[in-house]
RNA sequence: GCCGAGAUAGCUCAGUUGGUAGAGCACGCGACUGAAAAUCGCGGUGUCGUCAGUUCGAUUCUGUCUCUCGGCA
């Protein structure tokens, strides 16, 4: 027995998400659930390409600008805030689209993940850091092998940051981490829309938005936040864009490095993403986005589905 | 014009005491359960500038030509 309907719409990024969404929104009766974790935090704009206000339309949007960008989101808080604001667009009546971006937060939705419930300890985080570095990530990575070898077994032995999470829920649980991880049916009858382009257009589009990025004055963005005190290395300045203004502004890399890293880097990120997003999933219905009256068709598909 | 250095993967370059080659980046693929725009793993890629000589065998040695970059006129 689920709780209603939910539309999702998934695809990297700059392939045309916001747009498709505001206008299935206004025909549907919707409101958006934004999944993207960087959408979270006030005051970053421009290097996160958020919708603007007017862009929206009237229609309403729900996990964006929630956050200072020195409070720290996660996946678990995510969850939690992404069911309150679905279960509230369905209680009015209205059909709730879930917007993103950010892969594992659409999946822990749609797959209704089971998530550890031991919250992030920096403390812990450290002291196991500081010990990656003496026993290497290596000896980090066996101690987990001996504690539980299923989770060792998924995780690669380098991987030094998906090794200390699974410790610190041992460690702080007493339980298993492997055991702590699993799937329920999903809360939602679920229709799930891709959005496409082919690579190529993608890394051009991507290009072309990080020009328009940088003639928005992206440098003033990021010098505003740091004026404010905002610490150059909080967790959200580890967003694409951020980080690279961050390090020019610092005086490390030129301009013209910057841009180059920018896009250099959404450009990976785009094969992440891709990653999270199968073409060949047979639960996702693909849409080219080059292709003319695509914004229609999705429409009929999304109807079909309510 | 002369002298010197160079020409090897899409790019920057390493290398082969002669047995047809390898790094980084780019590119492609994958993992992902409270940092995820994070973090990490796997994988191709080549007429080794031209033509000739020496050699069983040349990308490697010799000569030649072409081009590039310095310096000198």
């Amino acid at each position: 027995m689920t709780e209603g309907k939910l539309i999702v719409l998934i695809g990297p990024t700059a392939v045309g998400k916001t747009s498709t969404s505001i206008f299935l929104a206004q025909q549907l009766n919707g409101e958006v659930v934004s999944a993207d974790s960087r959408y979270f935090y006030r005051g970053m704009n421009i290097g996160t390409a958020k919708p603007f206000a007017e862009e929206m339309e009237g229609v309403p949007h729900h996990l964006i600008d929630v956050a200072d960008p020195d409070e720290n989101w996660s996946l678990a808080l995510f969850q939690r805030k992404a069911y309150q604001a679905i279960d509230e667009i369905l209680a009015k009546g209205k059909v709730p689209i879930l917007v993103g971006g950010t892969g594992q937060y659409v999946e822990a939705i749609t797959d209704g993940w089971q998530i550890p419930k031991q919250r992030a300890n920096e403390a812990l985080r450290e002291e196991l850091n500081r010990w990656a570095e003496e026993v290497g990530t290596e000896g980090l990575h066996q101690r987990l092998a001996v504690l539980d070898p299923e989770a060792a077994s998924t995780i690669d032995h380098r991987n030094v940051r998906r090794t200390i999470r699974a410790l610190e829920v041992i460690f702080l649980t007493g339980k298993k981490f492997s055991d702590q991880r699993m799937k329920k049916e999903p809360r939602y009858e679920i229709c799930r829309i891709g959005l496409n382009r082919p690579r190529e257009e993608l890394y051009q589009r991507v290009d072309q938005r990080i020009e328009l990025m940088m003639e928005m004055d992206l440098v003033k963005e990021v010098r505003d936040l740091l004026r404010k005190g905002y610490a150059y290395d909080l967790p959200a300045f580890s967003a694409i864009g951020y980080r690279e203004v961050i390090q020019y502004v610092r005086g490390e890399i030129s301009k013209e490095e910057a841009v180059m890293l920018i896009k250099r880097n959404t450009r990976k990120f785009v094969r992440r993403q891709s990653n999270w997003f199968k073409l060949d999933d047979p639960a996702i219905r693909w849409f080219e986005m080059g292709d003319a009256n695509v914004a229609q068709a999705i429409l009929e598909y999304a109807k079909a589905f309510l």
